[in-house]
Formats: structure tokens, sequence, C-alpha cells
DNA sequence: TTATGGTATTCTTAATTAGGAACACTAGTC
DNA sequence: GACTAGTGTTCCTAATTAAGAATACCATAA
């Protein structure tokens, strides 16, 4: 993804975002020399740097001609993110009680919404997670899971390759490349695929019988590597 | 801001935003009922669900017919906010090195985007801050000021109400009800006004001679204030 | 037949982008 | 001083894209 389509996450239309960045590198302009750089009309070229302006990307420099100089992108990232959990704190204080889940099996599309859900059930975690996942899935939680282990998580993985993590027990089998299964707190499970793209798919429950057939999937799969070893 | 408005600032459409509430307050529903409840074109509804789950607001609960559930708020805000502080670090890895500021006169404009500019200074402060300004102003910046003393910066205040802080020096003095004059490391000034709305402009710069001008005005407001009270 | 469930299509409105014209000011040339 | 070109800004029109409204069609179950 190129730097036009970042900087549109934080809600700057495509111009705005291509004039922060000739800002950025070419420094204070004004808005006849922005539009000869960008080749952006110049009547849009000044709506922008107005729209700029408005949204924390970019400040005003007064003088016989007005220049425009960029936020640092550090700020101006930072003040977003600040404002969306001002927000986020508001919603949550307003929104309606959520009407409880019932015991349903829950579809998750999409790497990302994978992931996401899968760094929520481990932040979320109160006692033990079972994990059986491969190697490269499992480089993309490991920031949440060191998290669990200096929460004193009990923490069981089982992965394809050799895996050091102090403090949790690690497992080494074949795994599919793709598949995952979690067990959070005996209550939630997770299991399913995870190819790269929106081809992924996986089931989330918390229903006690889906909870309980994994557990004994991942126990089975635990004594057969113990026996494989010999012990 | 109504709670549609938002979550908007989430990047959902107006549409989905509503879709979203009425799945929360009204637990799991299929796409027919969710165009009852809102009285959206059952057409767009099914549109805006999609939408939903593409952008991890919402999961599919697959069955005879396709139910929906929502996301809990906390979890759909934080992975929205995780996912710009990644974006953030792309960010700021990538952008060109900015060009060098000139130590020229920046004006800043909106109550929001000169409290932004403050809450960065304070944040970026290494050695000292002096603050001249209005109880009311004060306490929208008071944790940014905490922050600053618990990383053992100097702090002096002159404010218009007896206010303590713990490790900062506070002198008392009538203020004009919006004014503001900061300056962080006897090296970035701001100066202005900050009543309520788009009115609020102030002068942001790195300018030897302006930061020179303003603690010299500030150091002489002290010194008035030290007199007044017969010290 | 009616209600529920889902998809495709067309139309309208709002937002974004493209482009031209008009006006003002400055500097250079004759 | 008059003229021209470049710089700087605003107003206006038009095209394209995104969001939302409405309708039609198909399938299934009661």
């Amino acid at each position: 993804m190129d730097l036009t389509e970042l900087l549109m996450h934080f809600n700057l239309t495509r111009q705005e975002a291509t004039i922060y960045k000739t800002l950025y590198s070419e420094g204070e302009l004004t808005g006849y020399e922005v539009a000869k750089l960008t080749g952006i009309s110049r009547s849009n070229t000044y709506t922008s740097l107005a729209g700029l302006v408005a949204k924390g990307a970019a400040y005003v420099i007064e003088g016989a001609a007005t220049r425009y100089t960029p936020v640092p992108i550090e700020e101006f990232c930072e003040n977003k993110i600040r404002q969306l959990h001002q927000i986020k704190q508001d919603l949550v204080k307003n929104m309606p009680v959520k009407k409880e889940d019932t015991e349903g099996y829950i579809t998750i599309t999409g790497e990302k919404n994978i992931l996401d859900k899968i760094k929520n059930m481990l932040l979320e975690a109160k006692e033990r997670v079972y994990l059986s996942v491969a190697q490269n899935t499992l480089t993309l939680i490991l920031p949440e899971l060191k998290d669990g282990l200096s929460r004193d998580l009990k923490l069981v993985i089982i992965t394809n390759y050799s895996f050091e993590l102090t403090g949790a027990t690690v497992f080494q089998a074949e795994k599919p490349p793709h598949q995952i299964r979690l067990i959070v707190d005996s209550t939630k499970a997770l299991t399913g695929d995870i190819p790269e793209g929106e081809n992924a798919s996986c089931l989330f429950s918390k229903n006690k019988n889906l909870v309980e057939l994994l557990k004994e999937s991942l126990k089975n799969e635990i004594t057969l590597i113990d026996i494989m070893k010999g012990k």
C-alpha cells in the first residue's frame, strides 16, 4: 500500500493526501506552487489546502502570499488516534447494553478480522490459553502471547517449528500451514483456516460442546506427540 | 454528537452505523429483520451488512437464514485504533524526510487544532514549560501537564483561579478568559486566543525573537504578581 | 397467498475531482 | 507609463464516484 492510501486512512481525500506528501518533501509552499508540483487544478488545490488545515494536517503561514506547512506526521497521526480514543470512550459509555450472546456458531471471514478476534481473545484471557497453530501465524500474535505470559496466563502451544517462549509450554508437531485452533479459559473456542487474503474463514463459539470437542482434540494431539517422542 | 456520528468516525457509513446500533440493542438479526427495524431499504440493508462484516463490525451466523451479530464495541474500536497505530508506524518509517522548518510564524486556527498542538508541545517538552492560561483551558490539558511533571519537567503556571498541582509552581492572576501563552524548552512559543469554536486562532513559532519576547512578558508578569503580593 | 429471506438493477443525492474564467498583484521589458 | 507574463486566489461549471432510495425478481415456508 502506498503512502497516499495510508494517509487516506486518516480521513484525508486522495488529493489532500497527495498535497500533504508534497508539502512534506518540499517544505512551505503557496497554493500556486502546490498546484504546479502536484498537477492538481489550482482551484482544487486551494480547496484541499483548506481541508488539510481544517483537519489538522497543515498550518497557515500568513504573509504577502499565504504559505502552508505540514503538521509533522507523528503529530498528525497521534492527534487523530487520540481523538478516536476519546470517541471510543464516549461510545463504550453510551452504547445500549449489548443483547446477550447466544451460544451460536459465528463465522469470521477475512484474515484481518480473524487476527483481530484472536488478538482480542488473547488480550481478554484470564487463566488459560491452548493454541495449536502454524509458525507463520504464530509470529503475528506474538506480542499478545507475551502480554498474556506477563499476566501469568497458563499458555500451551502446539506449532510446527522449534519455538521457544519462556513461560509457555511448547510442543512441536506437523501442522497444516494455515490451520488454527484456539481455546481460551475453557469458555471460548476458535478453529479454522487462515490462508492469506479474503479466503480465510474461521468458526468462533462459546458453545460448550464445541469447546469440549476442541479441548479433547488438543489434548489427544499432545498425548500423541508425547508418545511419538518415546516418553 | 450522537452515537451514529461517533460510529462514523470509525469508517462506517451512516447506514452501517445505524444498523450496528440496531444489532447491538436487538441482538442477532437477519437482514430482513434489520430492514424492518431500521426502515432502511432491504437492498441497502444487505449491502450495509456485508460492509459491516468486511469492516470487522459484525460477524455472520450461518444457518437456514443468515443472521448477523455485532462485534462488541470495545473490540471494534480497539481493532480500528490498533490498525491506525500500525499504519502510523508505516507512515513514520516511509514518509520522506520533512523539509526543515524555517523560523516562520505559523497560524493555527480552530480550538481542536490548537489544543492538539498544545498537547503535543507538552508531550515533547524536555526540560521546562512556562504556561499562562485561564482555568477553563487549563483543565483541558491537565493530563499532559501531569505527564510532564511525572517526567520531572520544570513547570510554571499562571492562571486565574486558585489552582494546586503538586510539583508545579503556580501563580494566580487575572487572565482574559481565553488567552494562552506557552513556552516550551525556551525554543517553542505559542500565544493567542481560544474562544470556543472556529474563531480560535493562535500563533506558533520557533523564532528566537518571539520566544524571547514571550519569556520576558511572562517573567514580568510573575514579577508583578510577586510585587502585588507584597513579597 | 402472504411473509420471510436474498439479489439485481435503476435512479437520486452527496462527495470528490477536473477544468476554465476572472480578478489582483508583482516584476520585467520596452 | 504601458504592456506582458508569472504568481496568487476565488468563483463557477461539469464529470465521476460513492452513498443511499426504491423497485423488481426469485426462492422457501406456512
